[in-house]
RNA sequence: GCCGCUUUAGCUCAGCUAGGUAGAGCAAUGCCAUGGUAAGGCAGAGGUCGUAGGUUCAAAUCCUACAUGCGGCACCA
């Protein structure tokens, strides 16, 4: 008999070899059959592995998040045995679950076409229907080499597990695969899956290898769960701010004008240039000054900051002219370190905290362009904090500071905070252990003193420090980042930054590289998912629209309110376009403006106004003044 | 950059499987109509079917190359 210990601290006993299914089933049927894994001793097990031990276990049901994970990783095995049957030369790589499903990486010996999986599909929900059951078991290292002899991806994975480890194989009907496990015990439970999509993928991650081809799906326990995850994959297309920005005239991107250039409509430049504006302000109220310095700079000014060696493949190529070689600037860092020169420092000047609207270029792979999202000729506020070395820890965390402001002023979502960090590869980062450790523990110092969660990130440090990344997630699931403050004690010295300190003698200052809210493109690309288009008031392009119910009875009194309106710098426009007042309502409705007033009868004359506010039904009559303040104060306090 | 897919009117898309010389809705234009919260009617106009080449009596449709865009991968100082 062994001891089993629950959750609940409670104890029962089973006999030895007894599995997580029977102990559900000995608690209720009901149990049983919600069911999928659990962890014993806190290692995942399938519900038909075999307890050999006493254990602590932990149920898993299909209501956890485990669970799923549980399925969609069995949904990728029964994938692979579907490929097999079809292809039979295939070979695999990877299989996981993901966040919202699965992929298989797959060698299939010949291309796999989109076309193709449909009987890829077909082939998963017949074996699903031959409900073979699901069976682990465990091999030494050599054992499991010799097995996967055909394999040369599994068996580079093996070899790469350390020596003495049990490997565990899972074998379904006639297929076998190399995998640690949690899976659901038959074919039979993965029932309602669908796949996705098909693209391309390197070998362990690295360009240098072969591509294998990855087919992503998504799997749930049951037809409502499956219908309704693919309804919000279709409403995440609606909300895709290229199809956004099209409907609504914010950008335009064209091959004549250039791949990843994108043009501001008025529209778009409105709400742009009202970004401009707050941040502007923002920054004079946290004692920021504002510079503005050339978007091209000589190839000599990106030798001495470093970045000509680590960032020449992402520059745009150089131009001659007169012996001089220049370059497209790709970052305003350099030109901000020659600004600090222009004059001697004094450690009572300390900080300096320069700001510039800079346009940048930068020569992205074209496979990575996207939108707005990734462009290759971008806008954006950046600082260069000028600071000693005692300044550090609040500049940086008032520069954090100033970031989560400007987020909640834009109602943005944070999805994550990553300190990036350096790794052993020399040749990315600037070579000095000692810089390194001293800028690492910094920031590690800061972000546990003012209780900040993050996620680590080896290998994603800037080559001159490690830096604060502020992600989110776009409509279409991608992680990006929209923020950044980083530690630099390398530029300082590049450029030989001194201040003159108390004690009359030289000293060097320290730099923080600032993005606050990432490029203009960007952070349209953001906010028009984040908002689904609809602008709040303080943004929109066009804030109230005037519909006159009759052009001949009613449009001086709108033209009028129009005129008043633009006198209080509220965006007003007048339609006064010969169609129907029908018409025009739904155009206000569909270009998401946020007040639209519908002037007639009982508006002239009565100094009222009527309006509906985007989103709602009902309509509210006030006097022009009480509108007009209403509209004021909600764009002052942005809404919230 | 790599893999797969894609490209037809200003926009969204049909036509391509089985080759016979291009169609819809919306927008735009003109005329008529038009008074209270989501599309009034009629008419005309609009396209070297991404580009170049090939096969064919004949190519939007089949083949090849290149390019754009999309889904990923890699990259993102």
């Amino acid at each position: 008999m062994i001891k089993i210990k629950f959750p609940d601290g409670n104890f029962k006993e089973f006999s030895q070899g007894t599995t997580i299914e029977q102990i559900a089933g000995s608690i209720s049927s009901g149990l049983r059959k919600q069911s999928v894994a659990g962890y014993v001793n806190g290692e995942l097990f399938d519900l038909n592995r075999p307890i050999l031990e006493d254990a602590e276990i932990k149920i898993i049901t299909k209501k956890d998040q485990e669970a799923f994970e549980v399925l969609n990783h069995s949904a990728a095995h029964l994938l692979a045995q579907a490929v097999k049957r079809i292809y039979p030369n295939a070979k695999f790589g990877v299989g996981p679950a993901i966040r919202e499903g699965f992929y298989y990486d797959i060698d299939a010996g010949e291309i796999i076409k989109e076309e193709d999986l449909i009987k890829i599909e077909k082939m998963m929900k017949r074996i699903s229907q031959e409900q073979t059951p699901i069976t682990r078991r465990e091999l030494p290292k050599d054992e499991a080499l010799a097995f996967f002899k055909d394999d040369k991806y599994k068996v580079e994975l093996i070899s790469d597990l350390p020596e003495g480890e049990i490997i565990s194989l899972y074998t379904q009907g006639e297929f076998t695969d190399l995998c640690r496990g949690g899976h659901i015990g038959s074919t039979k439970n993965i029932r309602f899956f669908k796949l996705l999509s098909l693209a391309g993928a390197y070998w362990r991650g690295d360009s240098n290898r072969e591509q294998l081809q990855r087919i992503y799906g998504t799997a749930w326990f049951n037809e409502d769960d499956l219908k309704r995850h693919i309804k919000v994959l279709a409403e995440r297309k609606e909300r895709d701010h290229r199809k956004l920005g099209k409907e609504l005239k914010i950008f335009e991107l064209s091959y004549d004008a250039g791949q990843g250039l994108a043009l501001w409509l008025p529209n778009g430049y409105t709400v742009r240039k009202v970004l401009e504006d707050y941040v502007y302000k923002l920054e004079r109220k946290a004692g920021y000054q504002h510079i503005s310095t050339p978007a091209l700079g000589t190839k000599r000014l990106y030798e001495i900051s470093g970045h000509w060696s680590h960032y020449r493949d992402n520059m745009f190529p150089v131009m001659e002219r007169d012996g001089e070689t220049f370059v497209l600037r790709p970052m305003s860092c350099p030109h901000h370190m020659i600004v600090y020169k222009s004059d001697l420092r004094s450690y009572r000047d300390l900080p300096i905290r320069y700001a510039e609207i800079v346009t940048q270029h930068r020569y992205e792979a074209s496979g990575s362009l996207s939108g707005l999202e990734r462009v290759r000729a971008m806008t954006l506020t950046d600082a260069h904090l000028f600071v000693r070395e005692d300044q550090i820890k609040k500049e940086v965390l008032d520069a954090y500071n100033l970031i989560l402001k400007a987020i909640k002023d834009l109602e943005l979502e944070i999805e994550y905070v990553e300190l990036a960090l350096r790794d052993k590869s020399k040749d990315k980062f600037h070579d000095d252990d000692k810089l390194w450790d001293t800028a690492e523990k910094l920031l590690k110092e800061l972000l546990a003193e003012e209780n900040i969660e993050y996620t680590e990130m080896k290998g994603e440090a800037a080559f001159y420090g490690p830096k604060i990344d502020i992600q989110v997630r776009t409509a279409m699931g991608h992680v990006i980042t929209m923020s950044t403050v980083q530690l630099d004690f390398l530029l300082p010295e590049r450029f030989d930054l001194t201040y003159i300190g108390s004690d009359g003698e030289k000293h060097r200052p320290v730099v923080i590289h600032r993005g606050l809210i990432s490029t203009w493109e960007r952070l349209m690309s953001i906010l028009l998912e984040q908002y689904k288009g609809a602008f709040p008031t303080w943004l929109a392009p066009i804030q109230i629209k005037l519909i006159p119910v009759s052009l001949d009875a009613h449009t001086s009194y709108a033209k009028n309110l129009n005129d008043l309106f633009i006198d209080y710098d509220l965006r007003s426009e007048l339609d006064l376009r010969e169609e129907k007042l029908g018409y025009k309502i739904r155009d206000a409705q569909t270009n998401k403006i946020p007040y639209q007033l519908v002037v007639g009868d009982n508006e002239v004359g009565s100094n009222l106004v009527t309006y509906r506010k985007f989103g709602k039904k009902e309509q509210t009559t006030v006097t022009v003044d009480e509108f007009i303040n209403m509209v004021q104060k909600e764009i002052i306090s942005k809404g919230h």
